[in-house]
DNA sequence: TCCTGTCACTTGCATTTTGCAAGTCTCAGG
DNA sequence: CCTGAGACTTGCAAAATGCAAGTGACAGGA
């Protein structure tokens, strides 16, 4: 007997997707993840505020998804470090269509770093931010 | 002189593009409109349903956005025919970047026609499908 | 004329999903 | 022992979403 309901609405790519990353926040956090953010303090201090409790929630669901892994880092109180695979890199080129569109179509807007695609003569890579601006001595 | 809070959550493209068509809905109207679909009934019978309610509010939310325009086509019952400005065409790009990662990554799925992009050698553009009225009762 | 049907939306809720604030746990430092 | 930071959880209140049914304006037929 058939295999049970493949997909949510339909067969369609764009649906598909939108049903995995199709909310408001979870491109955020791949973006930042592709921005090279690994710890859920980093991705909570993102400029958007993204409600904790949401981030906890997407982080799992991308979990779920394929689209990042969490590697715990530290032991005692198990930390998780978040990075994509390299399904969730791949979304970077979407991301960078929306930041094309963005800048092409709402003003003022702008692109915080890079969005890293296969090979895109944009942005020079010219960015080096140092890790850890406030990296406690502990 | 009012602080004109010129951003909902950030200057980043991506988050604004997201306030404007981060749900599950809009882009999938937008990709209607792209293949072609124009009036309320044939976005209304697209494969994954949209909910007639949500379909409405979407429609003057992108209309607002200056995404899609809607011009009278008829006038006693005044009925609208939907099309797309610049702007929204240009969220072809988008779409077309969301159909390469969901076929590249969501087994099974595949684009029900081609999302239009600058210039890009795929898709050779075969596909003519007529409207068909008969779509219940299958 | 009256009845039925279609198209394009609206309305009314019930269910889910957000968002905000505050709480918990664990360990480090003083 | 006390305070504090990092990483999450929990508790709701406030939206947003989804489903079904309703409405208004005709077109076409009996």
């Amino acid at each position: 007997m058939g295999t049970a309901k493949p997909f949510l609405r339909s067969a369609c790519a764009v649906a598909n997707s939108l049903d995995i990353v199709g909310d408001k926040w979870s491109l955020l956090v791949v973006r930042d993840l592709l921005h090279g953010k690994r710890t859920y303090g980093e991705l909570a201090n993102s400029p958007e505020r993204i409600p904790t409790n949401i981030l906890a929630e997407r982080l799992k669901r991308l979990e779920g998804a394929g689209i990042i892994v969490s590697t715990p880092y530290q032991q005692h109180p198990v930390r998780y470090s978040y990075t994509l695979t390299p399904k969730g890199s791949a979304l970077g080129d979407v991301l960078l269509a929306f930041v094309r569109w963005g800048q092409q179509h709402i003003p003022g807007t702008m692109s915080l770093g890079r969005a890293s695609a296969s090979r895109t003569p944009t942005t020079p890579a010219t960015q080096r931010r140092k890790r850890g601006k406030r990296a406690d001595r502990s």
